[in-house]
DNA sequence: AAGACGGTCAACCGCGTTTTT
DNA sequence: AAAAAACGCGGTTGACCGTCT
């Protein structure tokens, strides 16, 4: 494969240029997209930059409280499948949810480990089979002092949903379907 | 006023899945 | 039906920006 190209952040002129390839084209062959653009990026790159910023529809800005207790839920229920969590909330990404997952969830993690740090430490394996894998265990970034993100969602999701099941007098989603998501917006 | 720190977001990477040839 | 190419997902990283000391 030729060489991988520029990264980086996108210039006005490079989103110009997807933006008006991507109308010609399509939304897919994105290798090629690339190619005809004359951007020198990848494939995979082009399709991230639109899927994620350029693409017609998307909402900027935070996540209004309705999306916020929306992805918590669905979380709580789906898990890290966060494209699924995505398609329940129209103009957000999956990026989007999961970078707001990410800060919201650290926030909450510090705050559980101050509260009851023993609740955490004792959780030997997986409570909830659907969201656990065989998690890395965590101690990247400082603050995972030997127990995986996993565990640590598992326990805000847990504390947070059944706070959630009293707040929220509307309806409940725990029997979800994809469909059923919908309804939520109701 | 300057430096340190923390939070947020855009982008990259690796890998599994799906589609095309 | 098999192989190759493209796509999509989730995890991770790095840069930027605002706030605090």
């Amino acid at each position: 494969m030729a060489a991988a190209g520029r990264k980086g952040p996108w210039t006005e002129e490079e989103d110009a240029r997807l933006v008006f390839v991507v109308r010609l084209f399509g939304e897919r062959r994105w290798d090629n997209v690339a190619k005809v653009s004359g951007l020198n990026r990848s494939g995979k790159s082009c399709r991230l930059r639109w899927v994620n910023y350029l693409h017609p529809g998307l909402k900027h800005g935070p996540l209004t409280p309705h999306e916020q207790r929306l992805v918590i839920q669905l979380h709580a229920k789906w898990g890290n499948r966060w494209s699924r969590i995505a398609l329940c909330l129209p103009g957000r990404t999956d990026n989007e949810i999961k970078n707001y997952w990410r800060t919201h969830t650290r926030k909450k993690a510090e705050e559980l480990r101050m509260s009851s740090p023993s609740s955490l430490s004792s959780q030997s394996s997986s409570s909830n089979s659907e969201v656990v894998g065989q998690g890395p265990v965590v101690d990247g970034d400082g603050d995972g002092d030997g127990y995986s993100m996993d565990q640590i969602w598992d326990e805000i999701s847990a504390s947070e949903s059944s706070r959630m099941l009293e707040d929220c007098s509307e309806s409940v989603l725990w029997e979800l379907d994809d469909e059923e998501c919908l309804q939520i917006w109701i």
